[in-house]
RNA sequence: GGGGCUGUAGCUCAGUCUGGUUAGAGUGCCGGUCUGUCACACCGGAGGUCGCGGGUUCAAAUCCCGUCAGCCCCGCCA
């Protein structure tokens, strides 16, 4: 059912409220997204290219809607959406489609700058998800208490004729002289009261007239059915008719509407987060924050059914072996010296396992003061496990079923376990990156064999250089046009290469720098072994793996999102395994741990780690999702003579292993258990699962990019007393803030 | 630390490229009419340090420099 055909460029639309019409763009710009416009006389968004459900103002249309008791607007744009973005992919540019969906939904949106669709996360999937919710429903718990006998949402056509008292934010007020109407909200959903002379006293009509927006009222009355039911609302079929009202609480003009309209953008970002308190009370973000509530709790049980027990660790350590910056806490009682926040409890869960704790789980807050992007806040939640007596299968196992349960409890879908495996080395070599989108169906190929020594130099000289020449077949991608393609080789650029060459094979030949040595020997390879057809283009990097790889990924993930080839109904999960124990730090060239010093090598041969460490496997894994990484892990080294040779060869002088780690290494010489876990970035996973294209939507309380928080007005200075008593003293501006 | 985008009425935005009447729209707010609305409708009104500072110019929301804030990216960070 698909409701119009595709506009194209240059098509005349009409918008939604018939005041004007405008003609379709298309254009290819800011920053390589392909996006829509419309000119015209109103509407920065293309409504008419779906018809998503709104309130027809019209009355006669309206009432005609409601005779027919349809599905409710919700399924309606669930089914409508489907149709278009999974019938048509092809057809349809799913940023857009996000686009306007999500803006329609007036959901968290991804309003950064009006020139730049983030969706990248955003997929009509996640919007799908985020549509079906549980949350969606009406809420079981009995919300009855002294001051009301049900939640607003919970009030049910069956209590027709009984009185009820109720409480909550007047939402919306309508006022049609003699009759009112308010939509009181509270967590539990919207219920319509409606005030008339019939049934409200004039001390009640009189109040109701003042209500202003986000006022706290009670009101009691009779559950009565609506003249005309309303589809879109949980309790639409009823309304409460109010003879007694109490205005509770008086709210000031607001900064900022919690009702949202549906035309209009939320509110800059800066302003959701100053009256955080407005923005946590729509319904999106109340929806957000009960389901990440849900996750956590299918954390807990699945976890607790399988044996884990939670911890807490302490907030106030020391530096631990991460990289990032600590944030410090000063001590008053030891002057010159400080705490360090945890960047993570990775030590400490270690200890746990040796303290005879077998299984071990903690939701637990990790600190990092880095610069900040839209996934990452200075403080941030890991779902924290470990467990002893295991190796990495067991680890899998217990990481599976945590994540089945999360699905199940959340989103109310299966997930396909256990998850597919892929080693470290085949991922960089086949999707040039360590957390490959597998819903993108393309493969990095090897091109040097074939295109060597035909007489092309850069491909020579690469492999000469002891690079190779690998490539990207991109099936339908001779539609792209020469800018498109000085765009992606830009792209490659940005990625480290010096560049990505291209072949375009169409109806007349090949086409491309390389084209004049493609001869008909070459041809038929290109064709047989690799599969280029006609139609189709092939990306090529030449040059070493570790400059070619980020730009082939980059290339592949930026074509395939602007060809339609991602999978966007599919969800891919798996296992990256067989991570390198060190990489090379290129400014020292000294091995670097690649996850942290404690991770057992595939191999634990001290003389193999002391002569050539780069060459030694660990036992280290992520779970990636969808090209995310959602969770990390390994099983650690519990050998204490091999765990000595692992921190030597990063250069570490045995007086600093000793002085970081001692405490580590000393919990090490009484009886060590095998062990090994994984943790879990909550935030990510919850936004993911949510739709949202920030992990800032899935806190209650973010920081800004440059950390901080614009509620509470954090950090702030503090008085010489309290410095001195510290015994700190600051230098340089000492701030302005209080 | 570097790059990009944004900042105009309480809110969302147009106007900036190409300097030139009194800076507009929608929404919210205030007043009025309205007994079945649900984006209620209709009529009227108030509301602006064009982020801030400096410069160019006869003239700056518009051009230039600086600065602050928010967002995105690189560096950084598992």
């Amino acid at each position: 059912m698909l409701h119009r055909p595709v506009p194209r460029a240059g098509d005349v639309v009409r918008f939604d409220r018939g005041e004007g019409e405008g003609r379709v763009q298309r254009s290819p710009e800011a920053g390589g997204e392909v996006r829509h416009l419309v000119e015209g006389t109103r509407a920065p968004l293309p409504d008419p290219f779906l018809d998503l459900p709104r309130p027809v103002r019209r009355r006669s249309a309206r009432l005609e809607e409601r005779r027919q008791p349809g599905p409710s607007a919700v399924s309606r744009l669930r089914e409508q959406f489907r149709s278009c973005a999974f019938r048509h992919p092809p057809l349809l540019d799913p940023p857009l489609l996000a686009g306007v969906a999500e803006n329609r939904l007036s959901s968290a949106a991804f309003r950064t700058s009006r020139d730049r669709f983030r969706t990248d996360s955003l997929t009509p999937r996640a919007l799908l998800t985020k549509l079906s919710l549980p949350t969606e429903r009406r809420e079981p718990a009995s919300l009855e208490t002294a001051l009301r006998d049900a939640g607003c949402g919970q009030v049910e056509a069956s209590w027709s004729g009984r009185e009820v008292r109720v409480i909550g934010w007047v939402h919306r007020r309508r006022d049609l002289g003699g009759l009112f109407f308010v939509d009181l909200r509270d967590r539990s959903g919207l219920l319509q009261l409606s005030f008339g002379p019939e049934w409200s006293d004039a001390a009640v009509l009189e109040l109701v007239a003042e209500l202003n927006p986000e006022d706290v009222v009670q009101a009691a009355g009779i559950v009565a059915p609506r003249p005309e039911p309303n589809p879109d609302m949980i309790t639409g079929e009823i309304e409460v008719r109010v003879s007694s009202l109490r205005r509770v609480s008086v709210s000031d003009p607001l900064p900022i509407l919690v009702y949202q309209p549906p035309d209009e953008e939320l509110p800059s970002e800066e302003l959701r987060l100053r009256h955080r308190i407005l923005d946590l009370r729509r319904p999106e973000m109340q929806r957000n924050l009960r389901l990440r509530h849900v996750a956590t709790n299918a954390v807990r049980a699945s976890l607790t059914e399988q044996g884990f027990v939670e911890i807490e660790t302490p907030l106030l350590t020391r530096q631990t072996p991460e990289g990032a910056r600590d944030y410090l806490v000063p001590s008053r009682v030891h002057q010159g010296q400080f705490f360090a926040l945890p960047q993570s409890p990775q030590l400490y869960k270690q200890l746990l396992m040796c303290g005879g704790f077998d299984r071990y789980f903690q939701i637990a807050k990790c600190l990092r003061d880095e610069d900040l992007r839209a996934d990452r806040q200075p403080e941030f939640t890991q779902i924290d496990v470990e467990m002893a007596f295991v190796e990495q299968d067991d680890v899998f196992r217990a990481a599976e079923k945590m994540f089945a349960r999360i699905w199940r409890d959340g989103l109310g879908r299966d997930l396909p376990v256990p998850f597919r495996r892929l080693p470290h080395a085949e991922a960089m070599a086949r999707y040039g990156t360590d957390k490959p989108d597998l819903r993108i169906p393309w493969e990095i190929r090897d091109f040097t064999d074939a295109l060597t020594g035909i007489g092309f130099g850069i491909f020579d000289g690469a492999a000469q250089g002891g690079g190779r020449v690998r490539g990207l077949v991109v099936p339908g991608g001779a539609a792209l046009s020469r800018s498109r393609i000085a765009h992606y080789d830009k792209l490659a650029q940005e990625a480290g290469a010096r560049g990505a060459l291209w072949l375009k094979r169409t109806a007349d030949g090949w086409s491309g720098p390389p084209a004049k040595v493609v001869g008909e020997e070459v041809a038929d390879v290109l064709e047989a072994e690799f599969g280029v057809g006609e139609g189709d283009l092939v990306f090529f990097v030449a040059g070493l793996d570790a400059e070619s790889s980020p730009a082939l990924d980059r290339l592949r993930r930026a074509a395939a999102r602007e060809l339609g080839a991602v999978d966007e109904d599919g969800e891919a999960w798996l296992w990256i395994t067989e991570f390198p124990l060190y990489h090379r730090d290129p400014d020292t060239g000294l091995p670097v741990p690649a996850q942290h010093a404690f991770t057992m090598p595939a191999d634990p041969d001290p003389e193999r780690l002391r002569e050539d460490p780069l060459s030694v496997n660990a036992v280290a894994y992520d779970i990636v999702y969808n090209g995310i990484e959602f969770a990390s892990g390994s099983i650690r080294c519990h050998l204490p003579e091999v765990q000595r040779v692992i921190l030597e060869a990063t250069g570490l002088a045995p007086e600093e292993v000793e002085a970081r780690f001692g405490f580590l290494l000393e919990a090490f010489r009484y009886g060590v258990p095998p062990h090994g876990g994984f943790a879990v970035g909550m935030d990510r996973v919850v936004a993911e699962m949510a739709g949202c294209p920030s992990i800032r939507d899935v806190i209650a309380f973010p920081k800004t990019a440059a950390a901080r928080g614009l509620l509470e007005r954090s950090p702030s200075s503090v008085t010489p007393a309290e410095l001195d008593e510290l015994g700190i003293s600051v230098t340089g501006e000492a701030g302005n803030g209080t």
